[in-house]
DNA sequence: TAAAAAATTTAAGTAAACTTAAAAAAACAA
DNA sequence: TTGTTTTTTTAAGTTTACTTAAATTTTTTA
């Protein structure tokens, strides 16, 4: 199994997450950086190996063994992210970076003995959820985005879904952190922002924030 | 840089230091399992990027820069080795094939994580030396093969220059790790066999072993 | 709903990293 | 030193993962 085989087939099921089951080759093409007539014949490829179904102008679903493979690559990614994270204690963006190329390497030998070192891990640093051995994801996600949570309500922070550095430098000065509690003081309904609270800061953030902080309340 | 190219550089730097610079494609397309006609190839193609010198039928010698680079990678490898045996208890013959890997998607950013994590160490669990980010072997080895040994003095082990299972099984088995202290007690010159002690225990060893565990004086 | 725009597919071509087979050179051995 | 063996090189071909350009299909919109 090549990158850019792995890589496109971990391309397909983070896209059908988001776009429900709507991918194209074009926006797997695009979120490569390779061309559609490199994805349409990628597909074509994968579909005789029985990794996806593929049909002429359908959308791209991946099988039951496709699926196991990407949340085997997904797996790794994220316990490297949880493992660099506590070890060497590397920023949100720096984990993503080096998990990218190291999930690729990674023996399913070595990637127990991190999930054993960490503890069998249900999250990563992110608030990800990571798949166990078998690619199976036990956790039901409750999470909800920070722009639909409620006015006076505290939360703790359940996932940073992102992958951009500026983001996290933000979040990382602002405590914005997997596990931390805020309340939710104030949706401004008109100008799209939330204003928080954590450890007696006040954040006034924009919907680009907001649609990508996922929360859980507290009961 | 691909990994067929560094895998190609490193197995010149490492076959360069075993047999005195008299390194063929041959040989090379031998230890990487591909064929002549492949490793001429790409001989040539590193000529022309200037990481090795070559002229039909002579041997191939890595230019400063192509030597940079083999310490690169060396340094990656042998970082990963310290740092899975240290953190995972990972057998030896586990770290390098895992090393192996790993070395290749390894930024220089998270080696120096690794290295600064580890305290900068100057050898593997091997006793091979980490060459630092500069690609310098400081350390300069004064370490004897087994075989040539001297009766009655006591050494400890300095490297174990293998990749074999068995043979680290054994070693392991047999308190034969970096670092340890062992007694010579007898050099059989007929038979090439040499009788060492270790914590009280009496093994005898054939050349095949003496050859490739080597050693410090104790002074 | 028909024309325009956008996306997808097909076709042809490239570069990297191999392969096998044959030719050429070097190494060795009688 | 000469013939044989081995090694190296050249030549031609393959696969993977791309590319660009053109053709086709789908989607949008006017």
């Amino acid at each position: 199994m090549s990158v850019a085989v792995e890589n496109f087939i971990k391309a397909i099921y983070k896209n059908n997450l988001n776009s429900i089951n709507n991918t194209k080759p074009g926006s797997i093409a695009k979120h490569l950086g390779i061309s559609n007539a490199a994805a349409t014949d990628m597909a074509k490829k994968l579909a005789d190996k029985d990794l996806l179904n593929y049909e002429k102008y359908k959308p791209l679903q991946l099988t039951a063994k496709g699926e196991k493979i990407a949340l085997n690559i997904i797996r790794k990614h994220r316990l490297w992210e949880a493992f660099l994270f506590k070890t060497f204690d590397m920023s949100l963006h720096d984990i993503h970076r080096e998990a990218e190329l190291l999930e690729h390497e990674t023996s399913n030998f070595l990637a127990e003995k991190i999930s054993a070192y960490l503890g069998h891990p249900k999250f990563d640093p992110h608030g990800d959820p990571i798949p166990n051995s078998d690619g199976e994801i036990t956790t039901t996600d409750i999470s909800i985005s920070l722009e639909k949570a409620i006015e006076n309500k505290t939360y703790t922070i359940a996932r940073l879904m992102s992958d951009d550095k500026d983001f996290f430098d933000f979040c990382a000065q602002n405590s914005l952190k997997y596990g931390n509690t805020i309340e939710v003081v104030k949706q401004f309904s008109n100008t799209k922002m939330t204003q928080i609270k954590i450890n007696n800061n006040t954040i006034l953030l924009n919907q680009d924030f907001t649609k990508i902080i996922y929360v859980n309340e507290i009961n």
